[in-house]
DNA sequence: TGACAGCTACTATGGTTCTAGTAGATACTA
DNA sequence: TAGTATCTACTAGAACCATAGTAGCTGTCA
């Protein structure tokens, strides 16, 4: 009973699907997905029902069709996904990270100046074991 | 002939450490594998083959071993990677991208200065858009 | 009530990834 | 030179993933 098997590419797709909008249907999902690849229904339906039975996901019935939402949390899938990748690809410094995710996406001022906000936001928890701060 | 297939999540790895270190052994490789997982031998063997067939990695005998060189560079292989990445977890922003990274991993006060210091060094090409920098 | 549309469940298939075993070549060593 | 260790090449198989077809159920509407 492996509960922490990663989910694929398109599983974690789905779930961030899930997450940005909340419960949807199969059908809503295989509109929705960021992708834009061309999929059949069914697809998106197996997908589905195969994470449903990795505990990713879980529906209630809704009228005819099922409403999917997601189980997993961001926390529980990202945290040890970002932890993986920044060890095993960026030889473990999340600064390597975000320095290739300035330099290969595009930032926007607008993006740039949220990202500081973010890295301000963090800076007390990090900064309390150094103390030396500023 | 399909050469943007991003790699497995071993080869990533394995590309990640020779980036770092430089052409490799099969032997060395094996033993450096960040993720600490017992692999037999053959098993990363077949793994650097296989990438060689892909075009990822070239080798050069060396006495009696072969020597692996990474062929893809860093920025073909992440900039594709980290771009799908944002665009399909992280509703295409980046900025949720390092705050997830952030709350996730660890994060030294070192680390969060080095940071600082990446995005700062980012800064004038983003700005010279919005031109209010600072 | 009968046709149709939309949905689910089930099944199948091809490709990829990871794993490792076996056989054979090669170099070192006693 | 005979034995041992180490390496490569080749082969194989299990698991997983993405994809989609088919069959059957259920509402809706003319």
């Amino acid at each position: 009973m492996k509960q922490l098997n990663r989910p694929s590419e398109l599983e974690l797709q789905v779930l961030a699907l899930l997450w940005e909008e909340g419960p949807l249907t199969a059908r809503e999902v295989s509109t929705l997905l960021p992708d834009g690849k061309a999929r059949a229904y069914t697809t998106v339906l197996t997908v589905l029902q195969v994470m449903e039975k990795k505990g990713l996901v879980s529906h209630k019935q809704e009228g005819r069709a099922n409403r999917y939402a997601p189980v997993a949390t961001k926390r529980t899938v990202l945290g040890p996904m970002l932890r993986q990748l920044v060890a095993n690809v960026f030889g473990g410094s999340p600064s390597a990270a975000v320095q290739h995710l300035l330099e290969e996406t595009h930032v926007s001022g607008e993006e740039l100046k949220e990202i500081r906000k973010v890295i301000a936001e963090h800076e007390p928890a990090a900064s309390k074991r150094g103390g030396k701060s500023k």
